[in-house]
DNA sequence: ACCTCCCGCCATGCT
DNA sequence: AGCATGGCGGGAGGT
């Protein structure tokens, strides 16, 4: 991936020398500053250049950064002359990158933005190290002759950094000094990062949300909280999990949230943007969604306009970083309403599995899912500080502050409840409290479970979905039981009965299936990851209780206004709101910050004014948006739907994946009739997050690969495993009804086989996807291959994906829809749990049942452009 | 008109 | 106190 590298050894700074030997650039700089009109000292040098005429050499040098970048050979050229030469020649702004400073390049005297861009000046960066330095050699950084060299204030400067040091690929080493890594730790830090990803279930975030703009979309007029409840409830169910994810990757991070500033730190918003990449199956994530979950987790409750917006500019500032890193690309993804920018990964693949993972050179950290997940939280967070014995990133020697503040701060969390839960306030909250203290505990627990778990694989399980995704193998889809084995994918491994249907990595609510009862119809709930591991008792294993925290009704709620109350809707969201200060401290700041500063400055006024303004206005809307879901609604809460008509969804949606995939046929089963049958799905085939988007025939449901991503597909898999018996359960007229109301299923026919478009009737929301990229060509190349390595993952696994790409046509665009099921089933009070399942400690009044939902499936094009 | 995102003010927080 | 960091968002270049 990467162009650059080929160095390796170099040592950066020589390299930084050779490239544009430091003494030389220092001249170079001190003739701008001089050319400057303002030039600062060195401290800060701001904005010396301005000149509307031109910098200097900037655009020159940047061009030639930029092909050196590209490549190495060139830059070794440009290192033996001086950079600067030109630096009156300007080169044509728009060619930059690839034109070279061939040339004639004065023109413009300006420097075009472009020519300034983060991106750039990235690569510039990047150029002047190795990809993988010799670890013998001082890879010392200093900011300061880096800022000078590149002729670019500092500020730009710490912005690169900043992306550099969340991926582990520099260290800081003192103030003004980092300590240059390369892409050594990178793939450990991406494994980390995924598994955390998918422990925090960012899929099902991410899910979410195309959920909901989905109902948006649909219903515009009508008007509806659940958007922002469910974000917000995600949020707070979520919420907590997420900030683990925020924990973890950075000790510091975790700090930070407790250290005000940097909460919002640049580092975190990368990781978790990475993250989603990670997490997310077609991996192409747009700037929107990542936003709108980063400002969750921001705890942002109301997705101002203004901090939405904020959030976009840091992610473009971050997307051009990784960007120069190769990590991803722009594309672009036409939906109805429009074409939304995004950026698809196209880093290394990282797989869960140590063995799958080969990318990574360097695993020496339990990258596996297994380990990850079974590393606590604790864990991984060695695992990303820790690395390799790199120093490790906490910025401050203070390390063993943050700790302590960490821990602090973790209580703090625990004990808030961290997503206020909007039903059942009182009891949600106070379950929720215990359930967050404990959270720790319960990952304890969870590994525990999941180790001995994993040592007796459970019959009841069918599905487990794995985590990552691809990487597991699928069971066939017919043979429910024999999943198991497979099951156990690492990454994945669940606690025996309990499957989780959705991804369980992702989705925030874990769909879980009850082993089966009693009864002997599984049932799926609804639950919060951590309650899903932590409900289903393993068997052997007394199960770990956990009280669905409230977040957990949040979630159904959710989805499920439905069950309706408004109230609750609106409940969550004020909850939202009224987060505990411990959570929220970055919202609270801003807005703290923002009012001060507002006074102060004129445009704090400005943008107060505006904020509030277009904040309210949007927020309005965004309230009035969304309609009531129907699904919600539609489910009769209290109910645990039985998993085997689950399973029929899981299946279909399983199959859909499968299709995406392109390669998978779907053997299985499951293209029966999603009412007839069972189908037995693996829970590997699940792997819901990880799921290219698969079309599935039968159904006609497509998906869109964005979706599926975000989609938790239920994995009906669990009920595969299950019984045969469709249980007296409503839950199979109800899976129907539902389907038929979402529309994904026309109320005649269940399964339609139109592909693409076509399948558009069977699902309202199905969207294309096309992904065009730049190259096109390139990159569906790429999609392709993503999804042919996943089969070939998959099928490695020994997971029964007939290759049915065939069947399923691919939608227009490269990418199908694929019809997502969700579940959301509250069961009011605790009721039905079927079996004692330890369910019953959810609130007893939130239980969710699962029921499944369809998701709505929306083409999605990506256009890969590139261009600008 | 919207998308990108550069620029640099200024708050934070370390030294 | 001074300086390093870096959040933040105005507003301009690009398309």
């Amino acid at each position: 991936m990467e162009n650059e590298k080929e160095n390796l050894f170099f040592e950066p700074h020589k390299r930084g020398l050779m490239k544009t030997p430091l003494k030389e650039s220092t001249a170079a700089n001190i003739v701008l500053a001089d050319i400057q009109p303002d030039f600062g000292p060195l401290t800060t040098p701001t904005k010396p250049k301005e000149i509307s005429q031109g910098e200097p050499w900037t655009p020159t040098a940047n061009l030639k950064m930029l092909i050196s970048a590209v490549s190495p050979e060139i830059r070794n050229r440009d290192q033996k002359r001086g950079l600067f030469d030109n630096r009156n020649g300007l080169s044509d702004v728009k060619d930059c990158l690839h034109e070279h400073f061939s040339g004639d390049e004065y023109e413009k005297s300006q420097p075009s933005r472009k020519e300034k861009s983060l991106g750039l000046l990235c690569h510039k960066f990047l150029a002047r190290y190795p990809n993988y330095p010799n670890p013998a050699v001082n890879n010392d950084i200093c900011l300061d002759e880096v800022a000078e060299e590149l002729n670019v204030e500092r500020r730009r400067i710490y912005d690169i950094v900043n992306v550099l040091e969340s991926l582990h690929m520099v260290s800081r080493l003192a103030k003004n000094r980092y300590t240059w890594h390369g892409r050594h730790n990178l793939n450990q830090i991406l494994e980390t990062l995924k598994s955390v990803g998918e422990e925090n279930k960012y899929a099902e975030q991410i899910m979410m949300i195309k959920k909901k703009e989905y109902e948006q979309e649909f219903e515009v007029s009508k008007s509806y909280n659940t958007e922002d409840p469910i974000i917000k409830s995600n949020t707070g169910q979520n919420g907590h999990p997420v900030m683990c994810c925020a924990e973890r990757p950075g000790v510091e991070l975790r700090a930070a949230s407790v250290n005000s500033r940097k909460d919002k730190s640049l580092k975190v918003m990368s990781q978790k943007f990475v993250t989603l990449f990670l997490v997310s199956t077609p991996q192409i994530v747009s700037l929107e969604i990542a936003a709108k979950i980063l400002t969750w987790e921001d705890h942002v409750e109301d997705l101002d306009r203004s901090k939405f917006k904020t959030k976009i500019r840091r992610l473009y500032d971050i997307a051009n970083v990784l960007s120069s890193l190769d990590l991803i690309k722009k594309v672009h993804v036409t939906e109805e309403r429009g074409r939304k920018p995004a950026f698809k990964w196209t880093g290394p693949e990282i797989s869960p599995n140590p063995s799958v993972s080969g990318l990574s050179p360097v695993l020496p950290c339990a990258a596996s899912d297994l380990e990850a997940r079974q590393s606590s939280k604790e864990n991984c967070a060695k695992n990303l500080f820790s690395t390799r014995g790199k120093p490790n990133f906490t910025r401050h020697p203070s390390l063993i502050k943050l700790v302590k503040s960490i821990e602090s701060d973790r209580r703090k969390i625990n004990s808030a409840p961290s997503s206020p839960i909007k039903t059942h306030k009182a009891e949600s909250t106070q379950n929720s409290v215990p359930f967050r203290s404990k959270m720790a505990q319960l990952a304890a627990i969870c590994k525990m479970q999941l180790e001995e778990q994993s040592s007796e694989p459970r019959k009841n399980v069918t599905v487990q979905l794995a985590g990552s995704g691809h990487c597991k193998s699928v069971a066939p889809l017919d043979t429910p039981a024999n999943a198991e084995p497979e099951m156990m994918a690492p990454s994945l491994i669940q606690p025996l009965g309990v499957v989780p249907l959705l991804p369980s990595p992702l989705s925030p609510a874990v769909p879980v299936i009850l082993p089966q009862t009693p009864s002997g119809t599984s049932y799926a709930i609804y639950l919060q990851p951590a309650q899903a591991q932590t409900i289903t008792p393993p068997p052997g294993l007394s199960p770990t209780v956990c009280p669905t925290t409230s977040s957990n009704a949040m979630i159904s709620e959710d989805s499920t206004d439905a069950t309706g109350e408004n109230a609750d809707s609106d409940a969550p969201k004020s909850s939202v709101s009224t987060r505990p200060g411990s959570l929220l401290p970055g919202p609270e700041r801003q807005g703290a910050k923002n009012r001060e500063r507002e006074p102060a400055r004129e445009k704090g006024s400005k943008r107060a004014s505006m904020l509030e303004d277009s904040g309210s206005k949007k927020k309005f809307k965004e309230d009035q948006k969304a309609p009531e879901n129907v699904s919600t609604t539609l489910f009769p809460s209290g109910y645990l739907i039985p998993l085997t008509q689950c399973s029929t969804l899981g299946a279909e949606s399983i199959l859909s994946s499968n299709e995406n995939s392109g390669t998978l046929s779907p053997n299985h089963s499951i293209y029966s009739s999603p009412i007839a049958g069972v189908i037995p799905v693996t829970s590997s085939e699940l792997t819901a997050v990880n799921f290219p988007s698969f079309q599935v025939t039968p159904l006609k449901l497509m998906v869109s690969p964005t979706s599926m991503a975000a989609v938790p597909v239920g994995n009906s898999p669990a009920l595969s495993s299950s019984h045969p018996l469709p249980i007296q359960n409503p839950s199979s007229a109800i899976v129907n009804f539902t389907l038929q109301h979402l529309g994904l299923i026309s109320p005649g026919v269940q399964v339609s086989t139109s592909p693409g478009p076509g399948t558009i009737a069977v699902s309202p929301r199905i969207e294309a996807v096309s992904v065009t990229p730049e190259n096109a060509g390139a990159e569906q190349g790429r999609a392709t291959k993503c999804d042919a390595s996943i089969l070939s993952q998959n099928q490695t696994n020994g997971q029964s994906f007939a290759g049915t790409g065939a069947q399923q046509p691919v939608p227009v665009t490269p990418k199908g829809s694929q019809p997502v099921a969700e579940s959301f089933f509250r069961t009011p009070g605790g009721p039905t749990k079927p079996t004692g399942s330890p369910c019953t400690d959810f609130d007893g009044a939130n239980y969710t049942s699962v029921g499944t939902l369809l998701v709505p499936q929306r083409k999605l094009e990506v256009s890969a452009e590139d261009v600008h």
